[in-house]
DNA sequence: GTCTATAAATAGATAGAC
DNA sequence: GTCTATCTATTTATAGAC
């Protein structure tokens, strides 16, 4: 349980020449296993996962998941390290551009989102990853998570120095944006469950309307509207 | 897996008469279960649980848990169906008070937040239990989650009926609070490990600063004053 | 790289004595 | 109500052929 890939890397001997370059990387053993271990883990957590079911899913032998990953538990720390690096790359893209203050702020949300709705299997996988206390995080999966939130410090930073944004605990600002954006995200299911129980419009509220409030509310907090 | 049961009930053949009706309730053997158990789920989910475990840390023979229970998913549902009539308890409570709207929502809020704080093992345990779609939800516990929604909507109608508030769609407002508010309770773990790898505050962060920030940015969003 | 067969450990559940 | 012993199923992981 040491460091972490940060992406689903080749397989361990990958040969010498790429036949055709430009070609659709079509899925091999190891990416369809990696797809369909996420799928996995975030429907049934890493202990209720099962590596028949994966192999299964991904139509590959089992025996190929420790042929490429080694185990279920590095398999496992590779996806989340991948999950969280794609959402590290996003907030720094951001952090990074030329745009004002209070844009950058808005697209650190949207940022957010985005690699949410692009990976919808991180939410599920990072909540069940915070209430196991972070225990199958390594030191560089941990960095990730600290990198996203540098980059939320640096925007608010900026926004201070401009005397835009007031000054505001960023652990504050990053729990009231990330707290909402993953729990829609999140409870898509339980929404469902929800509406058929009575409750109206819980399976109907859309992304766009929680990515919307989330920014508003966000400006108005640093902006010291309210 | 049908109905469940919405308190830490007594035991099958509970005695015809009660000793001494004032005593401290010294918890027996299902109190001690049902204690390990809650500790048990949050910390490694309902697949990760381990009855033997759950026994030990009780002090009670593991086969207690099949007497008491019938089953590990039985247990975990009863506790699943506590936690969340707990907080249905709370909430009601504070929507039928006396209070104005904007008091009322300011009490939900901190109602959300006691009932995490008096049950630490909530917060992880119902984020876990969204990651999985809600499968181990009985018609009975949809029906406090339900509840916990009615005791904000009808808070929120009652705002604006008095034109102190504007239209909001009521389940914005509830993933506004209760995201940050869960994401604050259940990470401690993870933030712990953050402070470390170089986050600073990361750790101290406290339930009142949330709380207090949770509040004033609801009150906001529903007095329209963003 | 892929597959079969199997080892080895774990864990939920129950029978039955007390 | 409590405890011991055990049954049975499941599951991670690996050896070794192809």
């Amino acid at each position: 349980m040491t460091a972490v890939a940060r992406r689903p890397s080749r397989s361990p001997r990958r040969p010498a020449v790429r036949k055709r370059p430009a070609a659709p990387p079509e899925p091999g053993s190891r990416e369809r296993l990696f797809a369909a271990a996420a799928a996995e883990f975030a429907a049934r957590g890493f202990a209720g996962a099962n590596v028949d079911r994966i192999a299964r899913a991904a139509r590959v032998n089992k025996a190929m998941i420790y042929y490429h990953f080694g185990s279920k538990a590095a398999l496992y720390q590779e996806i989340l390290g991948e999950m969280l690096h794609a959402v590290g790359e996003h907030v720094r893209a951001v952090a990074a551009s030329a745009a004002a203050p209070d844009q950058k702020l808005r697209q650190f949300v949207a940022a957010i989102a985005d690699a949410a709705e692009a990976r919808p299997h991180f939410p599920p996988i990072w909540f069940r990853e915070i209430a196991e206390q972070g225990v199958h995080l390594g030191a560089g999966t941990i960095q990730e998570v600290s990198g996203v939130i540098s980059g939320l410090v640096s925007i608010l930073q900026e926004g201070n120095r401009s005397r835009r944004f007031r000054k505001i605990d960023p652990l504050l600002v990053h729990t009231s944006i990330v707290g909402p954006l993953l729990l829609f995200f999140a409870s898509a299911g339980v929404r469902r469950k929800l509406e058929r129980a009575g409750v109206p419009g819980a399976a109907q509220f859309t992304r766009d309307q929680v990515v919307a409030h989330v920014q508003r509310v966000t400006l108005a907090t640093v902006e010291g509207r309210m």
